[in-house]
DNA sequence: TTTTAATTCAAACGTACATTTCAAACAGGT
DNA sequence: ACCTGTTTGAAATGTACGTTTGAATTAAAA
């Protein structure tokens, strides 16, 4: 404990933390750099710009993240018969702990960040994320794709995105929400807790029955044209 | 059309828009006040604040649908038999698609809004809306309790937690899906479709069996004190 | 018409921001 | 010790922000 940290090391530190707190935009370098304890113009010139400290402060989960995954993912795909979205879910789970050794509360703080890359007008973010990783996520679209073999591929995507706001969600707002689950229900309610309880959660969603349109029209009797 | 609307309209509305499309925080006065063409100062002539004016914003919705749902849960709480997850969350829809009423596209207006209160720092508009409407979403939480009598109070606490955050996270990176959506299956996705696709989604996830401990420990072999 | 209040307007205020500049401090190699 | 390239430091640049001000304008009341 203690050791002394390089320059880069203590902004990435001090601005993953800001960032996943407050959001990309809201948070000042200057907020970054007095956390830190080092000079303003040190953020430009070990990493050129704003915009190039939030790719790298990602980049740090990223590159540690994402081969795992596509790791767990070749393996199911290799797999004789098709795996269950029970199965698919829970590959995740190992990787996204395994982030609390690139730093303390790294699981937490990674799919924060996850969250504010997409809520946050982030365009650059959501380039610098298809374009380095696309590929591993197609291959989850397509073990899911497996999984439900009735789904119509435009549900599944729907329904990924769904999930993905789920867990970005649920970890941006996890301080509160294990504030209250502990005081109402005196639970323990680690990140790996949460992830856990997400897991059938999201197996149900993600499986649930696509209803027919007369179905839909049955519980929801809506008429035709309700907008002005 | 092209009737003469008053300043605080004019400004409503052209605040709403670019509050749902950039976010609280990252939509200025200037760019209000342009868009609205309307001086700058009005806003705080007529408003106070900026605090104030997004206050407003969503006030003019709320005042529409939080009295609609009222009604409807209070109806459901009435009925002799409980009601099914998906008759309950069912009774979302129309109260929502009214706010069509209020503006064109108020319906995804008002839930890019709610997802923008969440997401961005905003802690008086957490304030604010439990404040008005604390009561009205008790009664939501006593539907759920009785369409899954099953469900432990504290999993039935998480599981809406994640429901609110896959519509709030879907609302506000609703033009970036709509966009890939379009551009991939050729769908038509307004937000009716949208708040239709989510029903069964949410419906399947509330009511998901809660697996055992045993269960869990055998989908996700994982070795206690994964973490650091 | 005159008076009075409500609204609009251009301009300015003070603050905070990302980024740049350039001199000072520091490092390791010779 | 001396040089050389790297890193840090304090200060300044220019831009944008929310808010305030006070005069000009409009609309309504008398």
């Amino acid at each position: 404990m203690a050791s002394k940290l390089s320059t880069q090391h203590k902004i990435l530190d001090a601005a993953q933390n800001l960032f996943a707190e407050t959001g990309f935009n809201d948070t000042s370098l200057r907020q970054i750099t007095s956390l830190a304890e080092v000079n303003l113009a040190s953020v430009n010139y070990h990493f050129g710009s704003k915009k190039e400290l939030i790719q790298a402060v990602l980049q740090r989960y990223l590159v540690v993240l994402m081969p795992r995954l596509n790791q767990e993912f070749t393996r199911l795909l290799a797999a004789q018969q098709p795996n269950s979205i029970s199965q698919v879910l829970s590959v995740f789970v190992k990787p996204l702990l395994e982030l609390n050794k690139v730093d303390e509360n790294g699981t937490r703080i990674f799919l924060q960040l996850l969250g504010r890359g997409y809520t946050d007008v982030q365009g650059h973010l959501r380039w610098f994320f298809n374009h380095h990783y696309g590929a591993v996520l197609d291959k989850l679209v397509l073990l899911v794709q497996q999984a439900c073999p009735t789904l119509p591929p435009s549900e599944l995507f729907w329904r990924l995105h769904f999930s993905l706001g789920t867990v970005v969600f649920t970890m941006a707002s996890n301080e509160a929400l294990a504030e209250i689950a502990e005081a109402d229900f005196n639970e323990n309610v680690d990140i790996e807790g949460v992830i856990l309880r997400l897991l059938p959660y999201l197996s149900a969603a993600i499986a649930a029955p696509v209803p027919s349109i007369a179905q839909l029209s049955q519980t929801v009797p809506l008429a035709a044209g309700e907008g002005r």
